[in-house]
DNA sequence: TATGAATGAGACTTCATTCAT
DNA sequence: GATGAATGAAGTCTCATTCAT
C-alpha cells in the first residue's frame, strides 16, 4: 500500500515538475495540459488521472515551489551564524532556487485569478511565513544593533523585488555563475541594511 | 488630412490606453479583443479595424508605456541637479508610473512569447535605452565619487527588480501614500550605491 | 433596429427549432451542439454565438414549448362553449401538439439536473399554470353538476400522463390519425370526469 | 461449482440493482460506471468483470425490471377473483413498483437509442407481453360485460401512461401514501372502462 | 468607418473501455 | 477475481479573426 501510494505520489510528483517547466515557459494560460503530457509521453487523459483540472495541477505545483523555498530557509535559519550570514545565505538561496526553476514568476503574478479562494488562502499563507522570515532576519539584526531600517515591510519586499526579477535578466550564458551573481547580489541587498561605522 | 490623421491617432491611443488597462487585470492570455472593445463601447470589429490583430495591438500598449518612461527619465537627466537627485527623482518616477499603470509586468514578461522578432527587436532596444540611463546615472555617480559599484549592471537591474515588483505588494489602501512609498524605497535603494563618509 | 432584432430572433427560433427536433430523438445528453449546429448547415461557434451555452439553448426551447402550449389551452378557455367541450378540445390540442413536436418527455424528465435553480423556477411557475387550467377545467365541471372527483390533482395528473405517454406508443403509420386518435382518447379519458345518469 | 455460479449471479444481481438506483437518479447518460463502482465500495474494473459493458449492464437492468413486473401481474392473472379485481391490483402492484424503483422512465424513454437490435427485440417482446396481460384483462371485462371499450390498445396506453407518469409528480411528502394514491389512481382508471347501470 | 454575424482552431474535460498485473 | 493506470474519442466552450454590408 505504501510501496502504491508512493509510486502515485512520484507520478504526482513528475507531472507537476512537467508543469513547472512548461509554466515557466508559456505561463499560465500559455501552459496546456497537452504540452505537459506530450513532454512526459503520456496523454491527456493520464494527466487528467492524476490531477483532477488544470487549476488543481497548476495549484500544486505552486504548492510545491513555495514548499521548497520554505524549507531553505528553515534550514539556514537555525544554523548557529550571525544574522549578516544568514540573511546573505537566504538571499542566495532564494537567487540560485528561482534560477533553477525559472518559474518563481508567472505563478506570483495575479494568483487572484487563477486560484479559488481555499488555494488563495493557502499560498497567502505559505507566502507570508516565508515573507515573514525575511522580515524576522531583518529585525533580528536591527535588535543586535548590525541592521537599521525604519521600515521592515519595505525592505523585505525590495530585497524579493531584487531576487525575484533576476530570472528576467540573467543570461546563463554571462560571465558570472549563478553562484557568484547570486553572492553579489547578496552583497549590494546588505549594503541597505548593513550599519556603518559612523552611524 | 492632417486633421483625419489626428483622429484616428486618437482613437488608437484610446484602445491602447483601454488595452493596457485591461491587460492590467486580466494578463495577456486573459486579456480579450472582446473585453477591450466592450469597455470603450465598441464592437471588435472596430479594434481590428484600428489594429491588424492583438499581437500589434498589445505591441502598441507596450511601445507606449515604453516611450513614456523613457520620456520621464529623459526629462530628469537634462535637470541641473546632482546625480544623487537625479537617480532618486528617476526611481519615485519609475514607481509612481508603475503603480498608476499596474500593467508593467504582464508585458514586461516573457516578452519573446508574445511578440514577433522585429517587435521585439524594438522593445529591447527601447528597455536597453532605458537601462542605460539608469547605468549612465550610476556611473557618473561612482565618477564623482558619490556612488561605489563593483557590477553596474548588476545594481541597475537589482534596482528595476526592486521598483518592478512594488505592483505585487503594495496595497492601495496602506499607510503610505504612492509618493510617501516611492521616495522610502529611493532612500533604501540609494544606500546600495551612496559611499558612506569612512570609507 | 427593430428589423435587426427580428433576425435574430429569427435565427434563434431556428435554432431552437433544431435543438427541440434533435432533443426529441437524442434525449438531454444525446443531443450535441455539432448536431444541432451541423443539421443548420451552420457551425458550432454561430449556435454559441446566440446562446450562451447549451444549457441556455435547451431551456429556451423547453421555454418555448411551455409557451406554445398555454397559449393554445389559453385559447380553449376563453371559447363560449360547455366545459366538457373545453376539456375535450384541451386534451386533443395538448396530443396533437405533442405529436408534433415528440419533444415532450425528454425535458419533462428530470429538470433539477438539467437547469440552474432560476431556470427550474421559470420553467415549474409554466408548469404548473398549464396544470392549473386543467384543475380549472374540472372543477368548473365539478361546479356544474357535469364531471365529478374527489382528488382533482390527481385527476388532472392521470390526465397529463395518458397524453404525454402518448409519444411513446403511437406508430404513425397506424391505422388511425392523430386526430382521430386525439379524439379517442379525449373519449376515454372524459370517461374518468363525467357524471352519469344513475349517480 | 453452482455455488460459484450463486455467488456471480449475486454479484451480478448487487450491480444490477445499483445501476438501476443510479440510472433512476441521473438518466442514462448521466450514469456513469464510475459512480456505479463507487457506490459499490469497488472499481470501475471490477463491473466491467462482471458486464463487458455499460450497455449490457442497462440491458440487464432492464430485463430485470421488466422480468419482476411481469412476474407481478403473472401472479395477479392466476388469482381467482373478478377481472375489475385483478385490474385494479395491476393498476395498484405496478404503481408501486414504479414508485419504488423510481427508474421506469429513463430506460423506457427512447430504448432505441440505448440498446443493440437484438437487446431491443428482447425488451420489446416482454414489453408487449406485459401490455397484453393488460389487454388480456380488459378483453376479458368486456367479455364479461362488466367493461366497455372499443380500442382495448388505446385504452391499454393510457392506463400505462397514467401510471408512468406517477414518479413524475408524486411527492412522497404529500398527504397520501404510496398505497393510498395507488388507490385512488386506480379507482378512477376503472372508470374509463367499468359500464354502468343504464348502458 | 463601423458593425456584427460567422467561423474554426484549439483548449479543457469526461468517461467508457482496455489490459497488464 | 479484482484492480487501477492509461487511453482516446467525443463533447463543451472560448476567442482571435474575417468579411460582407
Amino acid at each position: 500500500m505504501s510501496l502504491k501510494e508512493r509510486k502515485i505520489a512520484e507520478k504526482k510528483e513528475e507531472i507537476i515538475r512537467m508543469a513547472i517547466h512548461v509554466l515557466s515557459e508559456k505561463g499560465y494560460h500559455g501552459t496546456t495540459m497537452e504540452e505537459i503530457a506530450t513532454n512526459l509521453l503520456m496523454t491527456k487523459g493520464t494527466v487528467y488521472y492524476y490531477f483532477k483540472d488544470k487549476q488543481e495541477l497548476l495549484y500544486q505545483s505552486q504548492i510545491m515551489l513555495l514548499n521548497r523555498s520554505l524549507q531553505q530557509i528553515q534550514e539556514i535559519k537555525q544554523q548557529q551564524i550571525p544574522v549578516e550570514e544568514k540573511l546573505k545565505k537566504s538571499i542566495i538561496a532564494h537567487i540560485e532556487y528561482i534560477l533553477e526553476e525559472r518559474s518563481g514568476f508567472e505563478l506570483m503574478l495575479k494568483p487572484e485569478q487563477k486560484f479559488s479562494s481555499e488555494q488563495l488562502a493557502v499560498i497567502f499563507k505559505l507566502r507570508d511565513t516565508y515573507g515573514e522570515f525575511f522580515d524576522q532576519m531583518i529585525t533580528e539584526g536591527i535588535e543586535a544593533n548590525v541592521f537599521h531600517a525604519a521600515d521592515v515591510k519595505v525592505v523585505r519586499n525590495i530585497i524579493l523585488g531584487a531576487m525575484n526579477w533576476v530570472t528576467q535578466w540573467y543570461a546563463e550564458d554571462g560571465q558570472k555563475s549563478r553562484n557568484e551573481l547570486a553572492e553579489d547580489i547578496a552583497v549590494y541587498l546588505q549594503r541597505i541594511l548593513i550599519k556603518t561605522g559612523g552611524e
